[in-house]
DNA sequence: ACGGTTTATGCAACTAGTTGCACAAGGTGA
DNA sequence: TCACCTTGTGCAACTAGTTGCATAAACCGT
């Protein structure tokens, strides 16, 4: 239940329209919180309707145009609310580990190729990380607001940098396993 | 598209009932493909009716019966199959990280406490995961399935000390931030 | 001025996972 | 012996997220 606080906050970083969500979605929160435009227009129909955003005031509002929405202070209210509330940890799921476990029972064949693909999305969205590092985090700047977003970025730095190298562990321990073609039958 | 093929490998490590499997479930496979009793049970039906898995013979296979499950060859040969097939990972979702980015924008107020919360939580499955280690995992042992199988544990482990230290960081972040009770208001 | 691409909004149907409850059998103590 | 608790199985309804497609305006070359 966290995407309509997913989109108030970034509503509250800047006022958007459901596109322009969508675009920030893929390029910043979508990184630990991913939506497609689908998601996010149903959902911004809802925050409307439930009273805590609204549509700024525009022209036409007709299919194919622009509608830019912003925070009420009701939304901010329940943002704020939402923030402060203890919640459990959601349990994971990681369908490479799972993989590597069944592997552990009906044999590794096939499945290094997909790790060193694994291994190189991980290293490329590293590099990204620490590329938005350097742009929005020079050393000496640290505002309140500043501080905790590094915080969230050194997250994904250092989880990213976390599957970098158990990745090329398990590339090379899969690789020097008994024989190719090795499959484990019944 | 993950569940049968968790329920296909804890059946192949031993055939086992629904309600046994849940409590597998809770104990090892969970860490990283959890399942309540009731998906477990829907998914076997499924499983059986596609010819993957079969009851085991019983005498009466009534309500409140207990009814195991065996691993058929095609069960055998599809978990195999989506072993070995590529892979897109699976955006990840985390509330937490979440919450601290809108805390950049309506105040770490109330936040402290559900980090430090957090943090024991993790320090707790930490500890949980290295008793595992210390059990099944003495130096010495390293057949084919205990390797990968300790590979996947350490994803774990490694997983949790990341938490651990990331979230030790972030309490003392927010506990230095500037003023008690700090809301930003708009 | 017309046909194609891009931008933008949105509906409908589907899949996966969660929550809440119902039902049956067997054991246990009063 | 009968009420209650535990174990085990299961349905139904709901919530969240995904996929595929429809629609419309604007922009752009010819």
């Amino acid at each position: 239940m966290s995407l309509p606080h997913a989109i108030l906050t970034a509503l509250l970083e800047k006022p958007s329209s459901g596109l322009e969500l969508t675009r920030r979605f893929d390029r910043s929160i979508g990184y630990f919180w991913s939506a497609t435009h689908q998601q996010i227009y149903r959902e911004l129909g809802k925050l409307e309707a439930d009273g805590l955003i609204r549509a700024l005031p525009t022209q036409q509002p007709a299919r194919g145009q622009k509608k830019s929405y912003e925070v009420l202070p009701a939304g901010r209210a329940e943002l704020a609310r939402w923030t402060a509330a203890s919640q459990d940890p959601k349990p994971h799921r990681d369908t490479l580990l799972l993989r590597l476990r069944a592997a552990a029972v009906v044999g590794t064949a096939g499945l290094e190729a997909d790790l060193r693909r694994h291994l190189e999305l991980h290293e490329r969205q590293l590099a990204e990380y620490r590329e938005i590092e350097k742009r929005d985090f020079p050393p000496g700047r640290d505002g309140t607001e500043d501080r905790l977003r590094h915080l969230v970025l050194r997250a994904g730095i250092d989880l990213e940098t976390f599957w970098t190298q158990w990745l090329r562990r398990a590339v090379a321990d899969v690789a020097e396993l008994p024989g190719p073609e090795r499959s484990h039958p019944a």
